[in-house]
DNA sequence: CGGGATCCTAAATGATACTG
DNA sequence: CAGTATCATTTAGGATCCCG
């Protein structure tokens, strides 16, 4: 196993105990990158690995693939490869994830109302194919 | 200043760009402790230090101090002294702090529901006076 | 009670190079 | 295209002591 892959989150860890459901929900999601790869499949439904990271262009593939890995592991994200010619490989949120729609969402609609109030920028890849 | 006290988030940061709403969010309610003291904040309308201290049993008082500060610099918290014998300090979600009442609820609601689904025990601290 | 100052550790993230 | 391996760094978080 790789030496930096972290502990899965949502599995019990060892020592961790909650006292606030808040707790569990950022052990699960939080981090720097996690909610942002989970907003855009919630956007876009399926999406390569190729057109995540333009969609995200501070990440590194480091980062996106080590995301992923975790999310799949506990099933809020779906790896589908595709059988093309060259084959590729498709990313989508499981029903699992998909629950995740409400915090999402908030998160996208305040942090766009924060930026606005503090002039701050936003530059949103557009989608490509 | 402290060494090891944080950049205040929501304030433009040297280089960083945002490319998306939800990486907005996260760079100012981010982190591990962040969203349950401001979950705490918005069910109880106000707190003192050691209440919230009380209510989340694992962080220690330098992170619940060093993220008070961080919220009371983006004017998300207000902080209270009160003149009582002995003095003692109140906690408040601001006016803009209370607008992130549907991202904390919706993040309350996920993680309930993921630790049910995955056993994962949540014993929250009863409220004390 | 409500912290600040120091020192330290561990986890998260990042840069770069390489590959089936 | 979709990654992995290695190494380096950053930074969040924590332990401890101290103080008005």
């Amino acid at each position: 196993m790789s030496p930096d892959t972290p502990q899965p989150p949502g599995t019990a860890r060892p020592g961790r105990s909650y006292h606030c459901h808040v707790e569990v929900t950022v052990d699960v999601i939080g981090g720097k990158w996690t909610p942002v790869v989970l907003a855009h499949l919630k956007e876009h439904d399926r999406l390569r690995f190729a057109q995540l990271r333009r969609l995200i262009p501070d990440i590194t593939e480091k980062m996106l693939a080590q995301r992923l890995r975790e999310l799949e592991a506990i099933q809020i994200v779906d790896r589908i490869p595709v059988s093309t010619a060259p084959p590729h490989v498709e990313y989508a949120l499981t029903a699992q994830g998909r629950s995740l729609a409400p915090v999402l969402q908030a998160m996208w609609e305040w942090g766009r109302d924060w930026a606005a109030t503090n002039r701050l920028a936003v530059d949103p890849v557009q989608f490509r194919h």
